[in-house]
DNA sequence: CTTTCGACTTTGAACGTTCAAGACCGTGAG
DNA sequence: CTCACGGTCTTGAACGTTCAAAGTCGAAAG
């Protein structure tokens, strides 16, 4: 086993200081360039590497930030984390940052265990994600000086933190676009009951878009929880009117692949997220660019966390549209 | 904000030292009962936590496993690792560790990351997913005495290192029994390129049953990488045969999903991995135990850790078959 | 009565880093 | 010539914990 290397070894072999060491990992600026130079080859020469903890029990940052994982919770939508995940570890690393994950059964638990992280593991930030109206976790955090950047908007005041999103109105207006533009004048919406955020602004952009084109929306809208059956079930609803719809936007895979089951194949229809599903079995869909959203993320808690503190940030995101075969 | 909560403040409170305490944490066997009373009341009223930075920095381990989270790749098959994933994260948290992630391009980049993390960070140990073939990851950390379980067993040497796996025959023997079962006789397997280790044990469950029932599995069988096109390919291929099969196992729910566009309907399938299309489209699938794989992971790498490392352990596990519509 | 022992507790140092303060040195102003 | 100054580098202390060693005390043994 080699001898450990720390800022000590480095010193020595570069004939300076401990000090001087530090100074060239955290700020060159006052190190004069020859002897910089001096110090980085003996830091690669000797393969030295910052122990994360001291500097952490010095500064009182871990360099670490923490994500929920929820477990998958219809079995269709939650692919969408997944690759979200993946996208923040991979943003996260490049800025030198870290990716921890916890699990926590509700909001009242998640924030005992903010609690724990922040005490035992001093974290620098939180990625949230699935904010509700009045969502208590980011008032907890904002209170304690705690860093943190929601994916996803809070609906009730949208400069109260930074947060980044993407357009779910854009979404199904392009949807709605794209289905018109293929010939399409009963368009209905399968969403979910209004209330939520996301529900109602994928609602609107369906709306809006109808509006837009002299297309009356009126009637031609249901709302069920997420879901195949309830997807089916709304579709059929609206199949049975005097003027039934010809093709379908969706807020959701799930509910899309309900009306696809229930329309049998006669009505187009488009879904939202670009699940594992959709591309298996060809469903358009929208898709949320989720490795930009989570890099997005990811500089936003970095730009707070190194101290740029100047009010809160809004990222709004365009998604695109996957067109396969159903629509 | 409210003063910070040390050992110290907590010896203070309780009249006892520092390191009584810390023997009240760690060695409470070591204490006098009333003693570790007191302290403990102590604790708990100042709300003491310990800090993990400190405790690293003395003894050298951080309370830290690893895990690669990898981009979902066909997007079918990705939420495995989400649930996975959800159930590492959760059995740590009992255990009082806490789960990092990170990513790799391959296995090269990962070794890196490796040496990354235990310089920096300390980590205590690896989950590694998706071994193949003499896995030059497992030797790397093996070499260093690195502590870490696979997912998945090392296909070459069984009881080189400690493993959870799900056993993959039992798998689609359950499948092929269960379309024996219901009437089938002629049951086509549509798996991947024998080499792999997992793809020849699927294969294998499914010839052992035929063959086991009596029936001749020569000529029923076909391999091509993973993906819903190739699936389909194999199913086509496999019905315009002289004596067509009424039904397939399937070696991953892609191929599956191929297999029944394929046949229109008119055989049955069963895929593996029970994956979220399965459930949504009522495809019958081979569903492995994840989160109760993922708590023997946390069992056997924490084992290791605390210093039983007699040896190595294997644990294999059933999985269940999840029967739907299509079979 | 002294010694030994064991159960329990305390003390000082150390882990590797950064902060705060100060030392050194050459330059230019007064 | 003196002094202040900026640029560069060094020193001692501190972060909160645990290790190693030593201290205290009462009971049992000689």
């Amino acid at each position: 086993m080699a001898e450990k290397v720390t800022i000590a070894t480095v010193a020595a072999r570069a004939q300076v200081s401990r000090q001087t060491v530090s100074n060239v990992l955290n700020s060159p600026q006052l190190v004069r360039e020859e002897t910089r130079r001096r110090v980085e080859e003996a830091i690669a020469t000797l393969g030295y590497r910052i122990n994360q903890a001291a500097r952490q029990m010095r500064t009182g940052r871990s360099q670490l930030l923490a994500v929920r994982i929820e477990p998958t919770r219809d079995g269709i939508n939650g692919s969408v984390l997944d690759r979200f995940l993946h996208g923040l570890t991979f943003a996260a690393a490049a800025a030198g940052y870290r990716v921890m994950l916890y699990t926590a059964d509700d909001d009242g638990d998640e924030i005992k265990t903010f609690d724990n992280l922040l005490a035992s593991y001093d974290l620098d930030g939180f990625v949230l994600t699935g904010t509700d109206h009045g969502d208590v976790r980011t008032f907890w955090l904002a209170e304690r000086g705690v860093q943190f950047v929601t994916f996803g908007r809070p609906w009730d005041e949208p400069e109260r933190h930074s947060w980044v999103d993407v357009d779910n109105a854009d979404g199904t207006a392009q949807a709605t676009r794209r289905l018109i533009d293929t010939g399409h004048r009963r368009i209905g919406f399968i969403g979910w009951p209004s209330g939520s955020g996301v529900g109602d602004d994928r609602r609107e952009g369906w709306q809006r878009t109808m509006k837009a084109h002299d297309l009356d929306p009126t009637g031609l809208d249901r709302g069920a929880a997420d879901g195949i059956a309830q997807g089916a079930e709304c579709a059929r609803d609206l199949l049975t009117t005097a003027e039934p719809p010809t093709a379908f936007v969706c807020a959701s895979d799930s509910l899309a692949l309900g009306a696809l089951q229930a329309a049998g194949g006669r009505t187009a229809v488009i879904g939202f997220d670009d699940t594992p599903v959709a591309q298996a079995i060809g469903l358009t869909s929208v898709s949320q660019p989720l490795p930009e959203a989570a890099a997005r993320c990811i500089d936003l808690l970095i730009d707070h966390l190194d101290g740029h503190p100047v009010g809160t940030t809004q990222v709004l995101l365009e998604p695109s549209l996957m067109i396969r075969t159903t629509a």
